[in-house]
DNA sequence: AGGACACACATTGTATACAATCAAGCGTAC
DNA sequence: GTACGCTTGATTGTATACAATGTGTGTCCT
């Protein structure tokens, strides 16, 4: 029981590091359990269920709770708990759309700017690498994985722009937005088209063509949400059908 | 002391209503404070001293500098307390860069769809009123009301463009930004060249031109970052002048 | 003088008791 | 039959006591 979460006190490149507190873990555990619908929509949630569930006491549970609906998590039924929130189709498109804005912003700042840094060229490069090796190499990893990749590769590229703001708002998005790309990634030939695009993107940015740049995102964020919108509209017919 | 905040419950077009506990309120405080610089930056906060100051318990100091904390007001030193975050002039450009990425995929979203429906076609139009009006007739208003419209301005504008989940974003940016727009509208004929972007903008939109519409609010949010940029590098020479 | 150790203090983390609030259900009056 | 008000239960809001943790400081030894 006392050394439970052995991620406590790793340092981050961003310099935060997480805290050890009972609250942080109880926010950890909920969000994963949230994002991979281990509860289902609109499930109603209150303190002192959670309270047993983790046997603790009232006060980091509600921490957790105001925590998790600040990030949109959860949201606060005045006088009746909390209720896991439902992601409806609208709501993810309105997440794909900022990330759109603030990507597109990105990259073509990217284009436009000055050299990187060593530490941020490094990055990029990496990124190269991995996604090369993906497109020839591994035909079938997990979605799971992938869609940790594709996250990890726009924040890479985010946090070369150089904009900690920016990358702090990308990562809230895209923290919701992680079930979802692992639908985007179930799809068949997704993963290849991913690479190509990817690779565009990094040449372009290389090459300092802003609006080519901007395209090649926009195309690799367009494919993904129309692939999400696709498989969340045929859930919902299958879903419909089945009850008719 | 019972009806200390006369704004309670007022509803929100956002749907959101305020709570009356007393940790929304000392958030509402701090926030006020801390926009307005009542604390010197750095200034350390802690529990037990905010619970004199506002006569509580723990219990809600914490919870208000738990959300102080999330939305980037306070830091937390981890077993110092807490202290008021100080703007630096790059975090405050990476704020204006965030505000473009979104305004101006904003503007741009909002010249090539379709048309508003009624009640954003309302406020639009009431926009333009606002800002003739501003153009005309009342020559010198104080600065925090300026900027409080200004800030009107560009929500509303967002709003318009239906997409929730990036206002929220962006009301987030602006909070952050209140005092330092206070600091743009400081400076003279400010107010003039603001009227006119800002109807170059609706008139942009209106008439569908994308492009030009972007343009128009590129030039409005440069514009301001600029004075704030020079305004606080003078407020930083003269400091520095002081001193020696 | 310099370093290591220990102790005290400041501060947050957690548990728990009690107060306040609101929704829902029930009964009663009209 | 309907509307109003009361009671009750569920749930969050607040206060407080105690635990844990890390920082700084003073002292003692070398």
């Amino acid at each position: 029981m006392k050394q439970k979460n052995s991620k406590v006190n790793q340092k981050d490149r961003t310099g935060e590091r997480e805290p050890s507190n009972l609250s942080s873990s109880i926010v950890a555990t909920l969000k994963e359990r949230i994002i991979h619908w281990h509860y289902p929509p609109e499930h109603r949630l209150t303190e002192a269920e959670l309270c047993e569930t983790f046997n603790v006491s009232r006060s980091p549970v509600r921490e957790a709770l105001r925590v998790l609906a600040s990030d949109g998590f959860v949201k606060k039924l005045p006088n009746r708990g909390y209720a896991v929130r439902q992601y409806n189709i609208g709501e993810i498109e309105e997440l794909y759309d900022v990330r759109l804005a603030l990507e597109l912003y990105t990259v073509e700042h990217l284009a436009t700017g000055g050299p990187l840094d060593k530490h941020d060229k490094e990055d990029m490069d990496k990124l190269k690498r991995t996604w090369t090796g993906l497109l020839n190499g591994s035909p079938n990893k997990k979605a799971e994985e992938l869609a940790r990749l594709d996250t990890l590769f726009h924040e890479t590229i985010a946090r070369a722009a150089g904009n900690k703001t920016l990358l702090r708002h990308l990562r809230s998005i895209n923290e919701r937005l992680m079930l979802f790309r692992m639908i985007d990634f179930d799809k068949k030939d997704r993963a290849e088209s991913t690479c190509r695009q990817h690779l565009e993107i990094l040449k372009r940015i290389a090459a300092k063509d802003a609006s080519g740049a901007r395209a090649a995102m926009q195309l690799n964020i367009e494919e993904g949400r129309n692939n999400v919108h696709t498989a969340i509209k045929d859930a919902l017919a299958r879903a419909y059908s089945m009850k008719h």
